[in-house]
DNA sequence: GCAAAAGTGTTCGCACTACACCCATGA
DNA sequence: TCATGGGTGTAGTGCGAACACTTTTGC
């Protein structure tokens, strides 16, 4: 949400001479089980617009940088007041600046992209203003957020061919067939169970516990911990590639 | 360059009211000869201050955003402006917005990072306050400029280890081994010289013109062109990680 | 002819794939 | 005991690393 309207009914000539308006946005994603299948997907919370331009069409959480908060912060924050939730990932992912972006004023955008573990997903708030929608197929949005989320789409799908992302997705403690789902998910197709075992127990910062998940159908599997950093806050991160340096990429 | 001179000495109540000022700023890198072995390394141009704060001080070319231009478009102009070149590779590198990065008043900088073809980058601009340095082991620049080209030195390494980014340093037509020299110098290692041909073979966009480089010591080699995009106008590019959907990375 | 770079061929090891197979459990 | 997902073994495959080798030029 651009708050453009902070701007008093901008004509031309003022428009020219004031300087462009910054604004924080944040895409944030989540799994939650899809309506039919049950089986884990992407979901990302979005707010109606309750004012022109783009009245009553949903866009992304955000609002002006306030003074006091690093962009971090600032997107932080707006993560907090949308849905009530803290990331457990978040990463810058874009500046939108481009020149009509707004019909009033012209905004910058500082977007980024956040990721909120599965099991404090459920507890988000909703409200008339606020819903959840699958991230895959979405409607039209406001401004050019459609074309954010896309971006952010990518950028998630190639981070989670590299990098140490999935986790982030999950709870605290999770089987590798949770894992494994969360690929399936964002990636959109089958991952072969006996090689993806194998390649996560090579991977550092996955340890087993003595635990196993009950109330299966079958054999209990085993739960597994992530004990990597907990959040990156800076740049990029592979994927290719992209990442704060001095902070290679790890398989898977 | 920030021009933070704008500001008519902030006090603190001042400087809370005020919203942040918005800055773009752009690492261009070139390849020139080292002033010892003659072999090309990287270099940047960069600007000294002539004001307060950090006066005197090395900092990256930049300055406030042009109501008319776009991010890039900025961007572009401030290369223009400052080495009199113009980019053949240009993408954004990343939004820094921390606090305390100028002492006057709190500026968040978009920053770009270019590529400058080796042929033109012989024509650019010096002067007493427009001098290019060597890329690695760069004095202390003002504001967090030195971490804003750590930065981008390492997308720059981390692109070249997949994309088809070499070909913009180097002129029109070029031999493979100068493909190699750039991914020596910048990579900081030897390449073997005959994987690395047939690894550059296989990828497209590079194709063998009928003409050979003269003048050398020994066999004279073949002359290649690059036919891809002129420049990637939008967002990342994998390596890492990053790159616009729908351009997966080829190798090397 | 000799030195050195251009350019080719061949082998090795490794990581990923595919798929067959055993194991443990709930119903 | 049977169906199902957890978990292991193993052979095939493609790609990059390493390096020996041939070719072509300048001196």
């Amino acid at each position: 949400m651009e708050r453009t309207e902070f701007v008093s009914a901008a004509n031309i000539s003022e428009r020219l001479a004031q300087p462009p308006a910054l604004a924080i946005s944040t895409v944030i994603f989540a799994l939650r089980p899809s309506e039919k299948t049950g089986r884990p997907t992407l979901w990302l919370p979005l707010v109606r617009r309750i004012r022109e331009p783009f009245k009553g069409l949903w866009a992304l959480p955000g609002g002006p940088l306030t003074q006091a908060d690093s962009l971090q912060d600032a997107a932080a924050r707006n993560l907090r007041d949308t849905t009530g939730l803290a990331p457990s990932y978040l990463e810058q992912l874009y500046a939108f600046g481009g020149l009509h972006r707004s019909p009033s004023q012209r905004v910058v955008s500082i977007v980024y992209w956040a990721l909120v573990q599965s099991t404090e997903a459920e507890l988000a708030q909703e409200s008339e203003n606020v819903q959840w929608f699958r991230a895959d197929g979405l409607q039209e949005l406001a401004f050019d957020h459609n074309e954010i989320v896309n971006y952010a789409l990518w950028r998630l799908r190639n981070k989670m061919e590299y990098g140490s992302i999935a986790y982030h997705l999950l709870g605290e403690k999770f089987t590798l067939a949770q894992v494994r789902e969360v690929y399936e998910a964002v990636l959109n197709r089958k991952v072969d169970p006996a090689n993806f075992r194998r390649q996560l127990k090579q991977t550092p910062y996955i340890e087993p516990t003595d635990e196993f998940l009950q109330g299966g159908k079958h054999r209990p599997p085993r739960l597994y911990r992530y004990t990597g950093e907990d959040a990156h806050t800076w740049p990029g991160g592979k994927a290719g590639d992209i990442g704060p340096p001095g902070h290679p990429p790890s398989r898977p």
